[in-house]
This record gives structure tokens, C-alpha cells and sequence, in this order.
DNA sequence: GTGAAAGCGCTAACAG
DNA sequence: CTGTTAGCGCTTTCAC
């Protein structure tokens, strides 16, 4: 790898001007500049990142730390805040934890050691990781974690599953289960309470067995619906993503339910996939493009000016489609 | 952030002997070594890989190169990358270039720059960015270049399309269109042999409107079927891939078209819903798993030794599932 | 407008 | 076993 001494020397001028060309195209003379530009390509340099990040303390990249790769949710995600950051010239780097509370350390580490300068979680894994109270740029997006005072973007969790129990109820459903997420992640807890909420408004009360829980890919909602069809009767479901509730769907139609008439399923996020199985999924829609969008703007502000945006909470909707229908007895 | 040297002014030690007891512990004294580390711990250091790395030019860190995040496909290669590089210690960072080459470049900058050790490429846009023959620690999977010496992990794409045409034909079906995905791309233009192939065997010609391109995408599948429909009368489809295979599945759905009664479609790749549509999608399965991690092993081969190992060939697999059915006259 | 020189934080000889 | 020294490749004062 040619070196920025070798260019100096090919264009006759220091080191130094070869740098300013670079970084400052408009400090050095028009025709110096011509001749550091030929030196450059002529033996193919490109400038050593590491070497001027360690200069600079700068790295202009940016991590983004993903719980699931194989969870379509978070696609959209990275694909939202990807634009905001090619628009302002940084780059992403993404790093898939596999729910792994280590390697959700490895990348915060990238930060530290000023490999990126900053991070966007939309993990759950990290405070287990954060006890040292480590302060660095970070932004939450999706997950939150109420004692840990960092900026987040999210949905209000708690309204999004109210308004979609109370959707069931309102078609006339009574016995209205759900499959949880791992139930001490905080917005599951929260989602909990909005189920809690609609039932407990509705008069119902709640049974213990008309929950379960997955950890949001789509084998643990087939799973999870297995255990719940055994154990509790039931003529609607709520699933808390998408990727479950598709799981718990083929589990009921394999186990012989017709989808919506014995069984209406509600799920959450809204995938791409979600509007195309059949039936159609209802679900209630997630913002995800631009909560990866908020949640770059809030990093880059942080990175420019330390300034902090505490906890934004965007709109959600409920998208009514096929696999949900009125109450009907049997 | 705390440096070596506050480290070693607080231990009593020089820098070097910091370094020494985090390199190579056993080279260090055990009464120096533990004032190292209580003085690590005590000012809560963490070494500045940056500058570590511009050392020793060396990182225990990869990245793998994707063409697209929203593509399901790449997720389980990328797990399949991430089991094999987590045994041998290394860290995997994911670049998406969302078909961007000038992004793909950057990636590529992390080794160059010594950020990471290698690369696995899984995208196509590298060799417009590779014409200074660079050579680096990479290996390509999926995709291949057949003009550029790289080791690659693959299946064999003209075979693959062949067996997938052959099927259809031997359903009865003589009416046979295919979405291709870019057409420069060399693992299409070898898929389109495989379909030329297949039809001349069967001694039918080549008909141009019975070819449509997209990008992989789903929404260009959906797309490129609602041409394909409006200039070619068809009774089967063959899809590049899955994403565009369940694309095209929904146009024809959704322009009125039975699938399978009107419509054969088999597609490529098989994604984890493509067992869950409706219908469910007949397809070519890629071992995706498998190759990330031949890909991976591959790599971490050339990282240690140089040793290269040329185009591996994975198999692949039709599975019949009920998108597809015998040619029936209509 | 340009060059010389210092140094980012770390590791790796080389002495001792 | 440990300290001293010399850079890795780059940017950035500070002079000229």
C-alpha cells in the first residue's frame, strides 16, 4: 500500500501539502494541488483511515448494533438511518448479537476505541454490558431502558398493544391471548400493561394462561402457539411483532384453525411480507424507516454538539387486513 | 478516556510493560502484572484499538459485504459466517451497500486501512471498484468473477436454473418465462444459460419477451411480472431468486391469475417464508448457511497462510412444493 | 502557499 | 523481567 510520503515525494512537495490537498483542497495553489492529484493516482494511493482517525480522533463511521439479522423488522431500520448518514458523510457499520450480550460489548467497544464515533442500539442487550455506567454517543432506537437516561426513539409500547386489544375486544372477542417477547425486556413489560389495560377496561379479567412467551423470530411464535392452543381456548390473539405472529399463524392453520374465522391474530411491526401471506396480517405498523431516520439525526446532533434529545416517541397505526374478523360463535 | 500511559504512570511501570501484561501476560511478573491490572481497572482503560492496530496492522475483525439488508437471503449466510468466525475469535462487521458501489468501496477502505483483516464479498459491485487489482484477504460468495482470481463459494448457477427449467418442462409446461435479476451479472447470465440450456434440449426456441429483469427485489419482481404478462403469454415462470419469485407470485395473484392452475412458478434461493405463502413457493434451495461458513473457513485460511482455494462448489436442491403444478390446457 | 516537526496511542525490537 | 526508543501513517500548528 503506497503511503502519503510516497506521493510527496512522486508530486516534489511535502507531506504535509499532500495532506491539505486532501482535507483542504482550497488552502494549497491550484497547480500544486493538480500535481499532488496526479502523484495520487498514479501510484493508486488512498488515504490510511486508521492512521488519520487516530489523528483526527474521528472515524466518521457509526455502529449500529442489531439483535437479529434474520428479523425483517430491523432492515427497514438500517435502511433509514443509512440515508440520513450517507447524506451527512458517515458511515454505518452493522453488528448482529444474536441476542449475545458479548458481542453487543464487542461493538460498543468499536466506539471506545475510537474505531466509530458513535452507536445506535436496537438491541436489548446492553445494560447488562453498561454497568460502568459508560458514557459514549449512543442513541436507542426501539428498545429503552427507563434508568438508563439515554436519548430514544421508540413508539409509545404500551399505547400500541392497548389499541390493538381493544380492536379485538371491539370485534367482540373474549378470550383474547397473547405471545410475548422475553418477558423482561421493557417493552415487552410495557405491552403487557397495554393488554392488561384493554382487557381490565373491558371488564375481563386476566388469565395467567392465555400468555406465552418467544423471543420474536418466527420459530418461537410457531412454538409459542403450540403451548398456548393446548392450554387455553381462545378466539383471537395478539403476538407482539410480526415475525411471531406469522410463526403463531402457520402453527394454528397446520393445527387445523381456519385464520380469521375460528382464530383472529393481530401482530406488530408491519413487514413487508406481512400484506402478502394469507390471510393478510393485521398488525399494527411500526414507523420503521423513519425511526431509523430520528434515531441517525439524534446521533449526529449528539456527535456535533453533545446535545441530548431525551425519548422520542413516534406514531404507530393499526392496519386492519384478513386475519382478523368480528367474533362469531361456533 | 484513560491512555497506556496513565496506566503506567499509576502502576509505577513503563507503557511497554502495560502492553506486555495485556500482549503476553506470562512475559510479565505476577506482582507486575496484577498492579497493571488494578490499575486498568481502577481508571477504567480500554486499550485504543486504533492506535493498536495501526501497530500491528492486524484487527481479528472481518466485514462481509452486502448487497442488500432486505434481502432475507443473505441473513442466514451471514450467521452462517458469524458461527465459524466466533470460534476463531474474530468479530464480523456487516456493510450494506444497498447496490451502491461507491459503499462497497468504502468497505473494502476498512481493510486497506487495517480496521479489518479481509473481507467476504457477497455483492456484485465490487470489480468496477477493484480495477487497480488490489489485492486483499477476500473471499467471494454468491456472486462470482470469473475474469478476477478470487476465491469463491458458489453453486453451480447454470446447473441449478437448468434442473429448475428441465422441471418445468417435464410438468408439461412449454410456455416458460424467467425474471432474471441484473442482466450483467454474471451468476445471471450463467442462470440464463441454464434456461436456454433446458429450452434447446427440448428443442423450443428462445423467445426475447419471455425474459424480464429486476434487481433481486421484491418489488421488482412484482414489477417485472406485470410486463412479462403484458407482452408474453405464459404458463410457468422461473424466478432468479425467491424475493422477486414471491414478488411475482403476488402481481399474478393480484391481476387475477391462479397460482398454480394458471400459473407455474418455481424461484431460487428458499427463504424462510417461502415454505409459508400461499401458495407455497417451489424453489432451488441454496445451502445458505453452509456457504457462509465454507466462506468464512476459506477466509481465515488465507488470513494464516495464504493458502487459496479456488471456486467451491456447494449443491443445491429442487424442492417441490405447491406452486407449481403439471401443465394443464386451460 | 508550503515545509518542518511534533505527536495521536500503541507495540516491538533492543538493551540491560 | 522491565525500560528506552523508534516508529506505524497521518494531520496540524508554527514558522517561513
Amino acid at each position: 500500500m503506497p503511503t502519503i510520503k510516497e506521493v510527496a515525494l512522486l508530486a516534489g512537495v511535502s507531506t504535509a501539502t499532500v495532506s491539505r490537498a486532501m482535507m483542504n483542497p482550497q488552502q494549497v495553489a491550484e497547480k500544486t494541488r493538480r500535481k499532488v492529484e496526479a502523484a495520487i493516482a498514479e501510484v493508486g494511493y488512498s488515504p490510511n483511515a486508521i492512521a488519520r482517525n487516530l489523528r483526527t480522533s474521528e472515524s466518521k463511521t457509526i455502529v449500529v448494533i442489531i439483535p437479529d439479522i434474520e428479523n425483517m423488522f430491523f432492515a427497514k431500520i438500517v435502511r433509514g438511518i443509512q440515508t440520513i448518514a450517507q447524506q451527512q458523510g458517515y458511515k454505518v457499520l452493522l453488528g448482529d448479537t444474536v441476542h449475545n450480550a458479548t458481542l453487543a460489548n464487542d461493538y460498543l467497544e468499536l466506539v471506545r476505541s475510537k474505531q466509530a464515533d458513535g452507536v445506535i442500539s436496537l438491541t436489548a442487550e446492553l445494560p447488562k454490558v453498561l454497568q460502568h455506567g459508560t458514557s459514549m454517543p449512543m442513541v436507542m432506537a426501539c428498545e429503552y431502558f427507563p434508568d438508563f437516561p439515554i436519548p430514544t426513539v421508540r413508539i409509545d409500547n404500551q399505547a400500541a398493544a392497548y389499541q390493538a386489544v381493544k380492536y379485538l375486544l371491539e370485534l367482540g372477542h373474549k378470550q383474547i391471548a397473547y405471545i410475548s417477547g422475553p418477558l423482561d425486556n421493557p417493552i415487552c413489560i410495557a405491552r403487557s400493561a397495554g393488554y392488561r389495560q384493554a382487557m381490565q377496561e373491558a371488564g375481563y379479567s386476566i388469565n395467567e394462561l392465555a400468555k406465552e412467551e418467544g423471543d420474536f423470530s418466527f420459530h418461537s411464535g410457531h412454538a409459542a402457539f403450540e403451548r398456548l392452543h393446548r392450554q387455553y381456548k381462545m378466539s383471537a390473539l395478539f403476538c407482539f411483532n410480526d415475525m411471531m405472529a406469522l410463526g403463531a399463524m402457520r402453527s394454528a392453520i397446520s393445527l387445523g384453525l381456519k385464520v380469521p374465522d375460528d382464530l383472529s391474530i393481530v401482530g406488530m411491526d408491519d413487514l413487508l411480507f406481512s400484506q402478502y401471506t394469507d390471510p393478510q396480517l393485521t398488525t399494527i405498523m411500526q414507523p420503521q424507516t423513519l425511526i431509523g431516520e430520528t434515531a441517525m439525526q439524534i446521533l449526529i446532533k449528539i456527535l456535533n454538539a453533545k446535545t441530548v434529545h431525551q425519548d422520542n416517541v413516534l406514531q404507530t397505526q393499526l392496519l386492519v387486513r384478513s386475519s382478523s374478523r368480528r367474533y362469531q360463535k361456533l
